[in-house]
DNA sequence: GCCGTTTTCGGCCCGACTGTTTTCAGTCG
């Protein structure tokens, strides 16, 4: 898949054009494709061999000539001629915090700096301050901010994000001042990644709620502290921001600080058309700006001729269109989710034996778990031989008699092999309520020979479901080079629902790939994979991928009560 | 550079904070 390669390249033009001052509304349709490139559900170059590049939203005649000269060519000519022009120390400067084109130039061509290095050499050397409008502090926050990209870690993990916006929640509930207090931005719409934290506080003394947060004891560094508006780095490095409003505004403002980006422009563009304006205090009419709206989320979407629009949809990928056309999904909520087919025990790898995840599964008040410990080839994860495995399904059929309130699948979690057959015979397999196959090895094997092992596993009639699809481990792996589409259309064709692997570091199938197995009519398991207990409450960060995927209930096997997945896992 | 049931040309989202000014440009989200 291309799609990344050529979202970076538009992204670097737009940064390039932006330091030739270009015209900001040609450097913002670049940026736009770029990211409607990133969030394609297929592969770009399908797109280029139907000849529908143009159908893709920000992508006009240009820009498509771009794409398929890319294709065809390997290269796209005005962008290798536009970067022969522009001085590559440029383009990073522009990364440092605070520093934009206008003073990466002017550095640039005043003290014809030649590297990152350099530039701090010069910074320290007060060789910065006395350009013009620039004095010491600049010159200050010029070195701060070259330290911060040196040891800047990119994007954090859902879970942590969601665990370090907690703590300060927490914290600043305290406060009798703060009458409201709401996560926002790509946390709140579960992105699987998030750069900084956003918080949304309503109070009247707003003073009094900057004031606390920016000393509260997780501080390392105050970023921006104004009057509404503040900037924290948290010792752990994260940057969390919060903004306070009025009551009025609250609505208004949360939406306004979810995002996304894209999202917010969309809905601006739609209060124009209709003589309205939205900002993060309302939305206002006529030339007195009598505001109309602003008190609840509901009623600024409503204000605009919309249903309301759940935060994990708000991307810009359409759903302004279904909201205007009253045809949003129900999205699935965790409250849906009825048991976990992908649960691991201390028979392999897990740390709790099996009623004992099978208790702690009861008391959050699911129907059912499958116990899917490992096969005989992972023998690293303690993987069970056709001896032990069958003597396992024995055991679980001894605890299901003993066992009240819930019940516990036999099932495995079976390695597909280098040739894509699996780790046990059919005669074992056929005993088990579910089989969970999946790729443990080959990793970088190239994409054909990984599609291929994974087609043919999904083509033994005992195979339920395939794990964790893509293999991602973020931070650590990417994706292996699989034919998604292709596995999705099996998938489809053999009746074998795609697991979404609910671990924070993996995700997989991701939002994308959810919503594109919806379109093709492929069921999804939501699993957590839990080795303890704990590992349960990831349920949550599966259940927000398949909303970001559109994902209604009626999408996911484990929303099925128990008779009803039984029926299901037998059917196939 | 994109886009169109008011437009194929002329629009294109909106505001806070900072540092430098003395009314605002640059940057960010």
């Amino acid at each position: 898949m291309k799609n990344l390669e050529m979202a970076r390249i538009f992204n670097e033009i737009a940064d390039m054009l932006e330091l030739q001052d270009e015209n900001l509304f040609r450097i913002r349709a670049y940026r736009r494709a770029a990211l409607n490139l990133e969030s394609l559900g297929e592969d770009l170059e399908e797109v280029v061999r139907r000849d529908e590049l143009r159908k893709i939203p920000g992508i006009g005649a240009d820009l498509a000539l771009k794409i398929k000269t890319f294709f065809e060519t390997g290269r796209v000519d005005f962008y290798e001629k536009i970067k022969k022009k522009t001085p590559a120390v440029l383009l990073e400067m522009i990364t440092i915090p605070g520093m934009g084109p206008k003073t990466a130039k002017l550095l640039y061509s005043k003290l014809k700096i030649r590297s990152i290095p350099d530039l701090e050499k010069k910074a320290r050397a007060h060789k910065i301050s006395g350009l013009p409008g620039i004095k010491d502090k600049t010159e200050e926050n010029i070195i701060k901010g070259i330290e911060f990209i040196k040891k800047k870690k990119g994007r954090m993990l859902l879970s942590t994000a969601a665990y370090a916006a907690n703590e300060v929640l927490e914290r600043l509930k305290r406060l009798k001042e703060v009458k409201k207090i709401s996560p926002a931005g790509s946390l709140r719409r579960q992105k699987e990644t998030v750069r900084d934290i956003d918080i949304l506080v309503i109070s009247t003394k707003p003073a009094k709620v900057m004031k606390t947060f920016t000393a509260l004891p997780q501080v390392k560094e105050v970023l921006a502290h104004g009057p509404t508006k503040s900037g924290i780095l948290t010792k752990d490095d994260i940057q969390v921001d919060v903004r306070v409003m009025e009551k009025g505004s609250f609505g208004a403002a949360l939406v306004y600080f979810t995002g996304s980006k894209a999202h917010n422009i969309r809905l601006r563009k739609l209060a124009i058309e209709k003589g309205l304006k939205v900002n993060e205090y309302g939305v206002f009419k006529g030339k007195r700006e009598k505001r109309i709206a602003g008190k609840t989320e509901g009623e600024v979407y409503e204000s605009l001729g919309l249903v309301y629009i759940p935060p994990e949809l708000r991307e810009d990928q359409g759903e302004i269109e279904a909201a205007l056309e009253k045809r949003l999904p129900k999205l699935l909520e965790l409250k849906d989710i009825k048991g976990d087919l992908h649960v691991h025990s201390d028979w392999s790898d897990g740390r709790y034996s099996i009623e004992g995840m099978a208790e702690a599964a009861r008391k959050r008040g699911y129907e059912y778990i499958a116990i899917t410990d490992h096969s005989k080839g992972l023998k690293i994860a303690g993987g069970l031989s056709n001896k032990e495995r069958l003597k396992q399904i024995d055991e679980i059929h001894r605890i299901n008699r003993r066992l009240k309130g819930i019940k516990v699948l036999a099932g495995a979690e079976v390695d597909i092999r280098d040739n894509g057959s699996l780790d046990y015979s059919d005669d074992i397999l056929k005993k088990l309520d579910v089989v969970i196959a999946a790729v443990h090895s080959g990793f970088k094997q190239p994409g054909e020979k990984l599609t291929k092992r994974i087609v043919t596993a999904m083509k033994n009639r005992y195979v339920d479901i395939i794990a964790h699809p893509t293999g991602r481990l973020m931070g650590t792996r990417d994706a292996y080079q699989i034919d998604t589409e292709e596995v999705l259309k099996v998938a489809k064709d053999t009746d074998t629902a795609i697991e979404i692997n609910a671990y924070p570091e993996r995700l997989d199938l991701n939002d994308i790939g959810c919503r594109r197995a919806k379109e093709l009519g492929v069921l999804l398991a939501i699993s957590t994979d839990a080795h303890i207990t704990e590992q349960f409450d990831n349920m949550r960060y599966g259940v927000g991928v398949a909303r970001r995927g559109w994902l209604e209930r009626r999408d996911v096997l484990n929303t099925l009560s128990w008779d009803k997945v039984r029926e299901r896992l037998k059917a196939k």
